[in-house]
DNA sequence: AACATCAATCGTAATATTACAATATAAATT
DNA sequence: AATTTATATTGTAATATTACGATTGATGTT
């Protein structure tokens, strides 16, 4: 036991889930409003921002661009993070989807 | 270690990844589009559905439950569940503020 | 009252996550 | 070449998650 199973899902379930793992964590969140914040890719200046250990924030990083979230190009000495546009479409695409299909009433409960 | 230092994020960023990790898991996925395709409340035909055990569902139920995002009645010796409006609403303000902030471009990366 | 039904809880094993120190790697600077 | 700077990786301890069998609790039926 204590591994999902993830062959008895569908694909758009493990898809979504998926996604919001990766976002499921306050760092990470802090991660991705900096980076929105600065419309540009924003080099690492995010373990001086945050309170966290650079292993911690490196960490965090790669999660993000495993789920295809970010991605990061070096820059010299330091990487630069920014938004990928696709998975982020995707992101918003799943979600509208999801959250749309909500007819809001049938107040039973 | 091991625990999140919730303490040095904002108040949005925690809430925004508490309501992610209730959503990341695949079973929860399900469950949520079982409730949201039957627009009225589901009486837990959840555990013949879905391939799990009768105990990991209610567990999965729970934590949807204490993210805020259903709500189950008792209607005799079944429990009816449905979505909580007041999240669903608050989940789409805040993922759409959350999703919206990319202002896709700046092909840097 | 005894029994059946549905869901919650408890206990527990397997696995995953979070955080950080220490170390390694890789590029720029001296 | 040695040094600095920025990031990744490794190892590890603490904690959380996932799944399920077994049990309990609560409601309806006989």
């Amino acid at each position: 036991m204590g591994l999902t199973k993830t062959e008895i899902f569908t694909d758009e379930q493990n898809l979504l889930s998926t996604l919001f793992k990766a976002m499921a964590h306050p760092a990470r969140i802090a991660i991705l409003q900096r980076i929105l914040k600065s419309n540009v890719c924003i080099c690492g200046d995010l373990v001086s921002e945050l309170g966290l250990a650079q292993a911690t924030i490196s960490q965090h990083l790669k999660e993000l661009k495993t789920a295809g979230i970010i991605q990061g190009t070096i820059e010299g000495v330091s990487v630069c993070y920014c938004i990928n546009p696709k998975t982020w479409a995707l992101l918003e695409e799943q979600l509208g989807g999801f959250l749309g299909s909500y007819k809001g009433e049938a107040n039973c409960c």
